[in-house]
DNA sequence: TCGTATAGATCGAATGATCGTTCTAATCAT
DNA sequence: ATGATTAGAACGATCATTCGATCTATACGA
């Protein structure tokens, strides 16, 4: 996930983003970034300018990686429900398999902590795009209402991560079954004749 | 929202809501909250036992609030549709008029922070349970296909929260229109036969 | 009615811990 | 030997919390 940096600020980078998810900011001091990551804090501050840099590297190296996750198993020449089908999937793969990165973007993305850069440097790696392409395709070829596509993606991103966290906090066990029927009602949701096309 | 609250803990509670949504917990001090509330940091000792103590309080108060604006509109002898429909657009309208209470409660559901006995006496006086005994009547009328009630609520109420976020943001306009749109396709998602019956 | 006793409410300075950050000295590679 | 890298002590600021003093208001005895 961080193959980009080096050792010390894979270390460092890793560490943030587990110290982060699993006992919040504000319980992240520099002090047990250090301890945890074997990295002296002088030796971090070489390497970062600051704990918000941290936090902001982090950010931008997640998106990153969750952009290429998602849109490496893209085809163009796939049909549409191809499509959507193998965009929304990896993202649900992305949550399940890589929960730290999926929560701390999930939890970071609106945060003032986050530099207006950052976010914007994100969205061109990240994967909304692309998906916002599908989207417009699908209405193109009259298969989905005529609603914004930016609207139905972030509708079903928020359902993907409601799934998640009840997954995540055990209310909901996330079976490729599941799975199948939350993408079946994502694409009934929004498409102008009902039904699965398979 | 405080009413069960005295003059001095309804000034700490509503001051902390907004330093929290605003600035982020790590950045809201107690002497920030002090300053701001009007009330000495002794006199919040006084009246809440660690600043754990504050933010839980606040978060049952809130959930509270919560649970009563959105049931309050609700009626047993209305149809599931009618049901279904006043209850979400409760909750936009929630999220619309008392933005920081529902990001608070979005942001810290999850949350360490919030003790599990919190969110226990929390999940008795939200909406979460009305709702999903929505969900199970539609599905004994054989109006929705047959899914876990705590999924599909999980699934829509993401997709209003992610809506919500992006009208915040001015990434989207939430009119009516478009709220009215939302909920039809909440309700094709997991219809049986498709088609928001009017 | 008046003076005093009492209990709670309120205050803000003081406390010790911890925060993010800096600095200096030691170590390493070349 | 020299410049980059590393370590951890030290710094000032700020944190959550405590504490003794003061204020307020009601109760009581005469």
């Amino acid at each position: 996930m961080f193959e980009r940096y080096n050792k010390v600020q894979r270390a460092v980078l890793e560490t943030t983003l587990h110290l982060i998810i699993d006992k919040e900011l504000q319980a992240t001091s520099m002090s047990l970034i250090a301890k945890e990551s074997g990295v002296s804090t002088g030796n971090i501050y070489h390497y970062f300018s600051s704990k918000e840099d941290i936090i902001n590297e982090l950010y931008k190296a997640i998106v990153l990686f969750n952009g290429e996750f998602v849109t490496k198993n893209l085809n163009a020449a796939d049909s549409v429900q191809e499509q959507f089908r193998r965009a929304w999937r990896s993202v649900i793969e992305l949550g399940k398999n890589h929960p730290k990165g999926f929560r701390f973007i999930e939890q970071y993305s609106f945060s003032p902590y986050i530099y207006e850069q950052s976010k914007l440097e994100a969205y061109k790696g990240g994967w909304c795009g692309p998906m916002e392409k599908i989207y417009r395709q699908a209405i193109d070829q009259g298969l989905f209402v005529e609603l914004e596509p930016h609207m139905m993606v972030q509708m079903h991103y928020g359902s993907i991560v409601y799934l998640l966290k009840s997954h995540q906090q055990n209310m909901l066990e996330l079976t490729a079954d599941v799975e199948e029927q939350a993408l079946r009602s994502f694409w009934n949701a929004v498409s102008k004749e009902k039904g699965w096309n398979e």
